[in-house]
DNA sequence: TTGTAGGCGTTATCAG
DNA sequence: CTGATAACGCCTACAA
């Protein structure tokens, strides 16, 4: 028997030398430090492995002398428990994906910030994913955070995607919209009152004495840029005045639509006197129109812009905006999920939360009407 | 023997089912539903679970039988392969981590993705991390991230855990700086030539005329603010002009420093007739000193800022700027990093990249020489 | 051409 | 109070 065993011994440290040969980190020049693991704090401590582990994350009484060998045999060997080894066992991986569409969009960074920073006070990780606003891309992530085993994923959702999302929602995946939401599908949403902040943005100009209002919108058919057509058209109605369509350009959520849809309200017959940009892209594109054109600001047209920027009020003119709480979507959004995983608080009904945008008020309105600008203005 | 081996198996069972019990989603009514394993693939496919697992990875020829099998297996159950179970086989996750100081900045906004870009084309995901500067935050996400197994990971380091990295670097661990460095470490690392980038602006300002330049630099004690300090002084001395120490302020890369640097820089009784900022935010705070002061630029005052911007072009003052390769930055350390882990191409030398920032000209220097300030423009 | 089974590093149950 | 050990899902050496 006593051969026996050690026949068996023998095989497996074979067996474990063949493992440590082939996975060992093969090519000379470049082997890695061998990771230590839980085994070997347990021999050096002379404890078993369980006693390691309950001391790691104190998951049960140990006694004083066993606790103290095992901390300084971890102390000892620089040990670093195995965060995956631990995942594919508890099934979580305190890691949350983020899919938006373009981290170096000013907006999407700040957002990204208020998910950063409350995911990490809970103790996740985030992985980050750019989306371009394709929707196949978005389909790829969506499949590796899932092969990933994520603990949940926030994102600013595509068009596209229906199906996959609710496969996602049917499967229990936890998933938050963000910015954006799709209608019809058990998701909770945390997005801003677009439809308010283009209202708020409208009816300050309408008090400035405009009537005659541009409005250089995003991407069409995206829920908020509809939101902020409806805004925009409630404030005109609740002011008796008439929507002309040729006011408003639908644009690309980018500076080039924001530039074309400048131009082409410049060039009308019948020019607007105020110009409402529905993005912060877009706001710079319709400015870069305005300079283009020698058009003065707020002397000859006045802007709203959207978004409001660190540097708004460093150079002239100096931007009226509808602020959105860009932070704050991120960071609400990011609470909502991490209550749902840790099960805290009350799990969130799947319903949309919206947030105030606000208006900050500044000179590129000016504070008296401008004088129309006749069609040959573009000089 | 039938008898034990069946013994055996219900054992086995009812071990199972403690475990499912216990492991497979407690609670109720949150109960995510079950993943589907190789092990099921394998067994509606009437084949074993290697055989799955070669024609998931294709990693050894399979019947076309076989093969057809398992993939309509895979596609019946909606197989996802566990990417975490993989990882801890195979020791790669397939993702690395990125460290900065804050997302939220405009500078690493670009840079960011960057990374994002060469690391999702070569298949791996980003954990995105941000210390705000504070050396602790660095520390406990360098562990996290060892902890979580990531490949590599790419840095823009503090300035206080030099022992931290060393030890990284003698475990081997796949490293990158960028942005910045710190000294006497086999670490690679991607920079920007900070110490040109100084000289370029500084040079053009003294050939529109000026002698006295101001700089309004950034965090002392960073790598790169020495640097551009060095690239200052050169062109001053290249050009016979005398080194001032009064004209030179140390900010902190923020906002606010750049506006208090701006401010006394206005109330030398010998002011500057330009300024060159050395940081993104600094530069918008140095505007807004000008604004306030009521200070006109390029009038009173021209300007040269750091790191181009989206808008620059259209508000005014358009803005000089020398602008720093942002994107590539990102990009190139994300190159390095993958070429190491993927050891394609020659492994990197541990070694400084310094890429070249451009000058680029608009109206914010003006074309001829600013009438000099007295000290009590300040109106 | 395919199957068997050990092992990656943990956690947690069960049995002392 | 502590230890032994199955299992998490997958990959792959070896055997057939």
């Amino acid at each position: 028997m006593a051969g026996k065993s050690a026949h068996l011994i023998t095989g497996i440290r074979r067996i474990n030398n063949r493992y440590l040969k082939v996975l060992g980190y093969r090519k000379k020049g470049l082997k890695r430090m061998m990771k230590v693991t839980i085994k070997e704090v347990a021999k050096l401590a002379g404890v078993s492995i369980a006693t390691v582990s309950h001391v790691a994350n104190n998951s049960r009484f140990v006694s004083d002398q066993a606790k103290s060998a095992v901390l300084s045999a971890m102390e000892q060997l620089d040990y670093q428990p195995n965060a995956v080894a631990k995942s594919l066992r508890q099934k979580t991986t305190k890691t949350i994906g983020l899919i938006i569409s373009d981290i170096s969009n000013p907006f999407f960074t700040n957002l990204v910030r208020g998910v950063e920073d409350v995911a990490n006070k809970k103790g996740f990780n985030l992985i980050l994913c750019n989306t371009d606003e394709q929707s196949q891309k978005e389909k790829t992530y969506l499949d590796v955070l899932s092969q990933k085993q994520v603990d949940g994923i926030i994102v600013a959702p595509t068009n596209d995607n229906g199906v996959l999302f609710h496969d996602l929602v049917h499967k229990k995946f936890p998933l938050v919209f963000v910015d954006r939401y799709l209608e019809d599908m058990a998701i909770p949403a945390v997005i801003s009152d677009s439809e308010d902040a283009a209202y708020l943005a409208v009816k300050h100009l309408i008090q400035l004495g405009h009537t005659r209002i541009g409005l250089a919108n995003s991407l069409p058919s995206i829920q908020t840029t509809n939101d902020r057509i409806k805004g925009y058209r409630r404030a005109l109605t609740e002011f008796g005045i008439p929507y002309d369509p040729k006011l408003v350009h639908q644009g690309d959520s980018k500076v080039d639509g924001g530039y074309k849809g400048g131009n082409k309200l410049l060039q009308l017959a019948n020019p607007p006197t105020a110009i409402f940009a529905t993005n912060n892209l877009t706001t710079i594109g319709v400015m870069k129109a305005l300079q283009h054109a020698g058009v003065q600001c707020p002397e000859q047209m006045a802007v709203v812009g959207f978004d409001d920027f660190e540097w708004a009020s460093a150079f002239r003119p100096n931007l009226t905006t509808v602020a959105q709480p860009v932070y704050d979507l991120g960071k609400i959004a990011a609470q909502m999920l991490v209550n749902l995983l840790l099960k805290k608080g009350k799990v969130p009904v799947p319903e949309i939360t919206k947030l105030k945008c606000s208006l900050i008020v500044r000179e590129s309105c000016g504070s008296a009407l401008p004088r129309p600008l006749r069609a040959n203005t573009n000089n």
